[in-house]
Order: structure tokens, then C-alpha cells, then sequence
DNA sequence: GGTAAGCCTGTACCCGGGTACAGGACGCAA
DNA sequence: TTGCGTCCTGTACCCGGGTACAGGCTTACC
């Protein structure tokens, strides 16, 4: 199932990453070591190609390295049936995006309302409350509520 | 204007922020060196905690320290007159912040067509084309171009 | 069989944004 | 004046995601 072997240098630029990532990739446990020649020259199959291509997208999709590693350790495992944990990897993640999203939404106004206010010296601003920007409130935003 | 000073700690836990952090943000020039007591610990007032907050939010509305630490020394020389650059770094963080959010909308609606189109995984569905992910636009996307 | 390009390994470094730790010195209350 | 908590400094380390470099071996092509 395949064409002929890449080496190291075909795959990344086939795949648009740098040579240096493919080694970085093994040692993260995203790519296995594959076949290598009577000289000790890694020969990869295409198959590769596709693989960065979806780890490069998943990191797009806002997956991390080591959450990519174990989706795709888990799709190894479980090769075509049901339920190999992308699905409910995928909801999670989805939640994790929207969240992100409404809170750029909310700095996105934030800008929008600093920007119509004519807010010019951040320093001013915030120290005279002569402005609409919610310093604090942003601040405290949702990670470090311990604040009190 | 002020009432009375406050300890490094003081101001850490006022703001939320850890007491490291505080020496930190002096060394990268987020924030100038303060009064010290005779003994040589830090006195400040406490508009420091205003600004910490301020600079936590700046973080928040996705400026870096590098830029923030720009804000706020621009801030500190013109004092209250118009165009302290404010604006202008706020429009062009707007942009970013745009482009983000779209940027995590298509992230959004790739996961929600993954997620019914009942892909499972992502070996498969992108080596087998047999989903609707797009894992090479994704991967390609607008940062690395020069692929090809 | 010579030579250049390409690949191998290990190790070190980069960025951003902190956090931790060691070994002293200070500050304040009893 | 003692003792405890806080603060001081410098230095080193953490995470994530790579990237660079040195010194040597392989491969491909003429």
C-alpha cells in the first residue's frame, strides 16, 4: 500500500515542516521510527505525509502536542471501529474553543468600546476610571478567582 | 496621593499575582523599581496594584509583556495628552484579535463536521479521505506557504 | 572512485512567561 | 533580644514547541 520510499528531507518538505521536527516528532512519540536503509538513512512511507499534514492540522484545531501523541496512539490501537476516542476528545475540545472564542469576543469590545472611548495612556485609564475598560474585571477574568 | 505603602507581597496578593512574578515584571521593565525602606525592601504605592491589574488585562486582551511594557512606558511620558499610541496599537491588536476569532470559527465548524460526520479517527479519516476534515488547507492554512 | 548533497547522532540553544530555591538580611511584636 | 515571618539577591529551572550546530557517515551521480 504505497509508493515508493521518502527520506527524511522528502517527507518535511512534502509536508511543509522543517527536517529537525521529524526528529522532534519521534522523540514525542507522534511519528514511529520507521524502516531505515543498510546505512541507518530513515525510509518513510507517503503514508507519512498525510500523517504530519493531520498533526499540523490537529494543532491547528487547538490540540496540543501531547494530546495529538494520544489520539494518535489511540487510533493505532483501534484501527477503523467505533468509538477510538476522537469523538469525545473532539466535544471537549469544541467546548474549550467556544470558550475561547466568547472571550476574545469580550476583548474584542473591550478594544472596540477603549478605541470609541478614546482611551489613549493605559496607565490613565485605569487609574482614573475615566474610562469604560473593565481593568479589573478582566483581570480577575475566570483563571485566578482565589484572589478575593 | 496615596494612602500607605505596601510590601512586595502586599501588592502580589492584592493584584493575583505571584511575588516572583512582581521582580519579573521589574526586569522586563513592566514595572519601575519603587521606594525601598531603609533595609532595602520594596515600598510601593498602591496604584502599583491598579497597574498590575491593568497589565494582567492587557495580557488578557492578547498584548505580550514586550508590548505591554511599550504601552505602559509610552503611558508614563505623555502624560494625558492625546495619542499615546494607545489607539493605534489598539486598532492594530483589534485586527489580530479579528483574525483570531475566525480563525478559531473555522476551527469550530471543522470539529462540529468532524463530530457529525462520526469521525473517529484521525489516521483514517485523513489518510482515507473519507471524511470532510480539510487536513491539508487546515495544515497549510496561512502561516507556511512556501510548501509548494 | 571521487565528490557533493543529504542524513545521522547528541547536545545545546531559542522564545515567552513565569516559578523555585538557597542563603542571607530585615521588621515587628512579645 | 529573640524569634518568626517576610523580603532580599542571584541563579537555575519549568513548560511547549521547536531550531541550530558540530562532527561524522551514506547515497547518488558523474
Amino acid at each position: 500500500m504505497s509508493g515508493k520510499w521518502l527520506r527524511t528531507g522528502e517527507v518535511a518538505e512534502a509536508a511543509g515542516v522543517n527536517a529537525q521536527t521529524l526528529r522532534y516528532y519521534h522523540r514525542r512519540g507522534l511519528l514511529r521510527e520507521p524502516q531505515r536503509s543498510n546505512g541507518g538513512h530513515r525510509l518513510y512511507p507517503p503514508e507519512t505525509v498525510v500523517l504530519l499534514r493531520m498533526i499540523k492540522a490537529a494543532q491547528r484545531l487547538g490540540f496540543t502536542l501531547d494530546e495529538v501523541a494520544d489520539l494518535v496512539e489511540t487510533g493505532r490501537h483501534r484501527h477503523g471501529r467505533p468509538d477510538g476516542g476522537l469523538r469525545a476528545r473532539a466535544l471537549t475540545k469544541l467546548t474549550e474553543v467556544k470558550q475561547k472564542i466568547e472571550d476574545l469576543q469580550t476583548i474584542r469590545e473591550t478594544l472596540v468600546q477603549a478605541l470609541d472611548a478614546g482611551c489613549d495612556d493605559l496607565a490613565a485609564c485605569a487609574a482614573s476610571s475615566c474610562c469604560p475598560l473593565p481593568f479589573p474585571d478582566l483581570a480577575e477574568g475566570r483563571e485566578h478567582v482565589e484572589v478575593n
